[in-house]
DNA sequence: ACAGGCGGAGAAACCGGTTCCCCGTATCAT
DNA sequence: ATGATACGGGGAACCGGTTTCTCCGCCTGT
């Protein structure tokens, strides 16, 4: 009912080329050795006729859709993005569409991701939000599954990882290294899993080295949530700055050039993610990220062998990428440090090129 | 076959009320009144059984996938990002999906569409490459279409468009009011139509004000096309800068600061698109953009009536979004014009090999 | 020459829903 | 009480493919 003005069904075609249905799809789908002249007869009709088959019919009988969905918190933030773009090349590639689908609060995300399950063969789940029991649930709901940016306990299924706490470590380090012993971390939602174990990493880190303050002021994951909070955290006095992300980091910056702040003359400023737009951020931010390692193509690698796999399947992997330091211009001595050892004089005076 | 671990059918439902599987489907869509009774008793074993439809089976019984293709040349891109966001976000209120497809090439743009309409209601092209004439003929073929920025010849199809030559006019009013006489555009990709369509109002505005020099370099659509340009934009020894978008334009300001140009007193540069990033940039990006009226959800709103529509449906319709000026740091006075009141002498001196 | 084997193609079942058609029953009016 | 009517729900067709099963005809081997 209500087909629209689709082409012909493969019915139309059996009919012109004088053979039954099952003829057609056999042809057309490269089956047995088919009598040559009638194959030639078939494809000579279903190419007059301009025959398209119909996937919906033929994923409703091979049960199979073709297409995975990408649940994902934010679609205007560049790092999902860029999962977006990743995953849909190599799904494409493997003949699979992605369906995307914005989970724009923690408590939508189950029933998205279960909505978007019912007509795709997999999900990819971006759920840096939901807490670890309901996605358990969650996760054999809608099986087969990767997750993304987490880790999990449950090792029956996929994930990729990202070591956000080497990643942050290594932002640390290089700010301790050049001579930042108070820092400022600007926090991610609350709620979110990247977030958390940052935080978590910098608790330990700040144990670990008594000589460090580190402290914590309210962000968000956005580049407004950055530019709101430019003005607290010159007031805290910190040196270095480790953003919750670059789109974070990215507001702080303009911001602070408004404030004619001079980075990294004032202030070290750091994100998370490595996006492309680090790289042309005014100074260039320097981040942690993975730049040919793609989540998304990842994501997908861990993904098709549990597609192709007829019956329960083989081993479920895992991945963890270990992101890589960037540096930009962003960072630089600490103030205080400047006057000793290594950098030169001059400390913040009032700088006059602020930009 | 190959039934995924994906729950119970409708017949197992009807099987566990004891009904048909007719009245189960009835009570599960709300049809006419069903014995209360009864309709208790479906629903109850429906939500013991966590009954979901397969979305598929039903599709393919109602000829309705609830699904609709976008068309994006590149998904890298934040203008078709915001689109891709602002279009997901309306259909999904309606109950549609988003599939989404790369066209990375104009040659793959048409075959690409094909492909996406096959498997949903209706496709959202956003193919700024494809010439008139082979877009004319994939229009009717995908039909149900909405067409994004560009303008058709065909009163047939439904499109937003945007006028790019008010937004291009507005930038060089601005420039112009500041002194600028000598403007350089940094082209967008050859084949693209608002490339195409923001040069042909550059000429006619170059023509019919002869005080203005306005020339154009290749540039492309990227940050890096932007950052790549720079040298080129200042060896051209023009004052006012046109980006082809705000990538571009975020790509050259990078660099520039990179050669400690000043922005915008050596410089004036501005973008195209108004996306959110150009607030961001440093120093603020002028450029031209809409930001409340989105153009994902105006596709939707002209798409909805189509996708409804029983029989052949009424009236497409067109809309024509006008950008406005958005003012930002990036553009000022122009050097020669410092000096003296409004706009003084001084034409195209000694130019420095423009090139 | 006849039986067995094999390959090719049609018939039909199936996927899981929706919906038309029709029948049986309950209700209402006469 | 009986006929007309409304309505609820079951049976079955249908959407358009794929795939199994079956049958037919021809080839081959003895």
């Amino acid at each position: 009912m209500a087909r629209s003005n689709v082409g012909p069904t493969i019915t139309e075609v059996a009919k012109a080329a004088g053979v039954s249905r099952a003829t057609v799809s056999r042809v057309l789908n490269g089956r047995t050795t088919v009598d040559p002249a009638i194959g030639a007869r078939v494809r000579a009709q279903a190419e007059r006729l301009q025959y398209r088959p119909n996937l919906t019919a033929r994923y409703l009988s091979t049960g199979r859709t073709m297409t995975v969905s990408l649940v994902i918190p934010d679609l205007g933030n560049p790092m999902f993005q860029s999962v977006l773009r990743s995953l849909t090349r190599a799904a494409e590639s493997a003949g699979y569409g992605v369906l995307v689908a914005e989970a724009q609060s923690a408590e939508k995300e189950a029933r998205i991701a279960q909505d978007a399950r019912r007509q795709c063969d997999a999900v990819v789940l971006v759920a840096p939000r939901t807490v670890d029991a309901e996605l358990d649930a969650l996760i054999t709901q809608v099986a087969p599954v990767v997750v993304l940016n987490r880790r999990l306990k449950d090792p029956h299924v996929a994930s990729v990882g990202i070591d956000y706490g080497a990643g942050v470590t290594q932002l640390v380090d290089h700010l301790t290294a050049l001579g930042h012993r108070d820092l400022l971390y600007v926090a991610g939602p609350e709620r979110s899993a990247a977030h958390q174990e940052r935080l978590a990493t910098l608790n330990s880190i700040a144990a670990s080295r008594p000589e460090l303050s580190v402290r914590t002021i309210p962000g968000g994951a956005s580049m407004a949530a950055g530019h709101d909070v430019a003005e607290e955290v010159l007031a805290s006095g910190a040196t270095g700055v480790l953003a919750f992300n670059d789109l974070v980091a990215f507001g702080l910056l303009a911001r602070l050039h408004g404030l004619s702040v001079d980075v990294p003359g004032d202030l070290s400023v750091t994100g998370f993610d490595g996006i492309e737009l680090s790289r042309f951020a005014v100074p260039a931010l320097t981040t942690v990220g993975q730049e040919v390692l793609d989540t998304g193509a990842v994501a997908w690698s861990l993904l098709e062998p549990q597609l192709a796999a007829t019956g329960k399947a083989g081993p479920v992997e895992h991945a963890l990428l270990t992101p890589r330091l960037i540096v930009g211009d962003s960072t630089g001595p600490a103030p205080a440090a400047r006057a000793s050892a290594h950098a030169p004089a001059a400390d913040a005076a009032p700088d006059p090129a602020a930009r």
